[in-house]
DNA sequence: ACTAAACGTTCCGATATCTGGAACACGAAC
DNA sequence: GTTCGTGTTCCAGATATCGGAACGTTTAGT
């Protein structure tokens, strides 16, 4: 028998435009290296097309290669590529409104975060007037082993693909709630996962308590994690709890509007002619 | 006059693809709407030409159309490509958090570079936090002959290919300690193979000295260096030795991850045949 | 050491796509 | 009505893609 059939849909497209994004796709999705001979498999592609198609892309910086010359890895420019368009995204605005709307009504300072590279990244931030409060910009980063987002978005990877990433993440400690054990933050992050919300109890900064939540998508992980933000001073776990179902609304919110940014226009295939 | 001058001139590429990528990578720094026009103003590419691409990128879903016909937005499909390429990239966060490890424990900046194209490429970097620091972004590219990672790649290679590579490569000279004396180059390189690591003092620029090691690999030539790059004014060569057990083990982590990540070596349960 | 298989790479004629100047279509402003 | 500024279409020549076949090279098998 071979490899496991992993759906191989033959690439999609009218134009070789098309067909090379529709790679960049199935790229995006592999997070170890990969050979031209696997993507044949997976694609159903003819060798000497994708060969160019790597090619191209290597070229051009979007790939790389490893030093054997047969794997390939993502290029630093394809990173920068994402990062910028995740900072820069149009929606943002709708998503900022319901950030504001939320810190209205829960009270403290929330943020909106994605996971790049390993770390989480924030994304977007909104203060609470309350005096007493930690300032923390957008566009900067955490470890994921101690923020409520990053623990998220580590329990729903694949087991293989955390072991991979936490294997070699030294589990710095912050605080004395960090969780510096691999064992005790993968029991944590089983919790996580079955309860679809995470805490960070002080265990990035001191007096800091977080909960988040992901943003919803039907169609696979989520990369968009909403959080609150709050001294301890003013929060509880069981205060933050009580924010859980607005915190859910808000992400239900944030999900819709990054599935369908803006009215109407579902239309997009019979708009070619 | 018109709007800023972001004097991009024309898209850079070889072929119709990378003209395609290179158009997205300005899409994706757009936080707001924009027109075909505008794109026009911006990248100086004829209008017909544009048209065609814009009209490629929304009928694939990577870009949508608002209302009035006229105005573009970044599509669902896009923000996903840029997401699940940020989920995945666990291998690059692995390498990220043994170089942020490094830079803590050595106190000055680092980075990984890569061999592409005939010249050292910087793959990522952890800043220092000491004030006065060289800022190189990643994705920016050195001359092998004076950078230390350079030398170690000029090192492992056979004599015939070095030979072939150096003498169709000027020895531009940059600083007074610049080598552009060709026998000169090669004893440099002779003492860095044998010693296993590489100083650049002041060759590439005036202030800054490096030593770098190879990330090891067993199977073959490493393309994966790793550096720390400080001023001279708070490191000396004798400073810079008692840092090489610290870059060393780093180097080794980085190697594990290298090789973790190739895909079928992990699982070694799978029953052969 | 030798063979066989697997993989990456190159070749090349047929085909499809891209290119961009010019012209057309539509709206808004005057 | 005219004149902009803009999006759209046309089309012939230039260019890139396509993919079967063949070629090197590395790895696995015996």
């Amino acid at each position: 028998m071979t490899t496991h059939r992993t759906d191989m849909s033959r690439l999609e497209g009218d134009t070789p435009a098309q067909r090379l994004l529709a790679l960049l796709e199935v790229i995006a999705g592999k997070d170890q290296f990969f050979t031209l001979q696997s993507m044949v498999d997976e694609t159903g592609l003819p060798k000497p097309t994708l060969h160019r198609m790597l090619q191209q892309l290597e070229s051009s910086g979007m790939l790389q290669r490893e030093a054997d010359g047969r794997h390939y890895s993502k290029g630093s420019r394809l990173r920068r590529l994402a990062e910028t368009l995740l900072l820069n995204d149009t929606v943002q605005g709708a998503r900022h409104a319901v950030l504001t709307e939320l810190v209205d009504e829960v009270g403290e300072s929330c943020n909106i975060t994605a996971l790049s590279g390993g770390e989480v990244l924030y994304l977007d931030r909104v203060e609470t007037s309350a005096p007493l409060r930690f300032y923390l910009h957008p566009g900067s980063r955490v470890p994921m082993h101690c923020s409520a987002s990053g623990k998220l978005f580590l329990a729903q990877m694949a087991p293989a693909q955390r072991r991979r990433l936490l294997d070699q993440m030294p589990l710095q400690g912050f605080t004395h709630n960090t969780l510096t054990d691999p064992e005790a933050l993968e029991a944590e992050i089983e919790t996580v996962r079955r309860q679809g919300y995470a805490f960070d109890d002080e265990e990035f900064l001191p007096g800091l308590l977080c909960i988040a939540v992901l943003a919803p998508n039907p169609e696979g992980p989520s990369n968009t994690g909403l959080a609150i933000q709050a001294p301890v001073m003013r929060m509880t776990r069981d205060k933050a709890l009580a924010c859980l179902p607005a915190l859910q609304r808000a992400a239900e919110a944030i999900a819709t509007i990054n599935r369908e940014a803006l009215p109407d226009t579902a239309d997009l295939a019979s708009a070619n002619r």
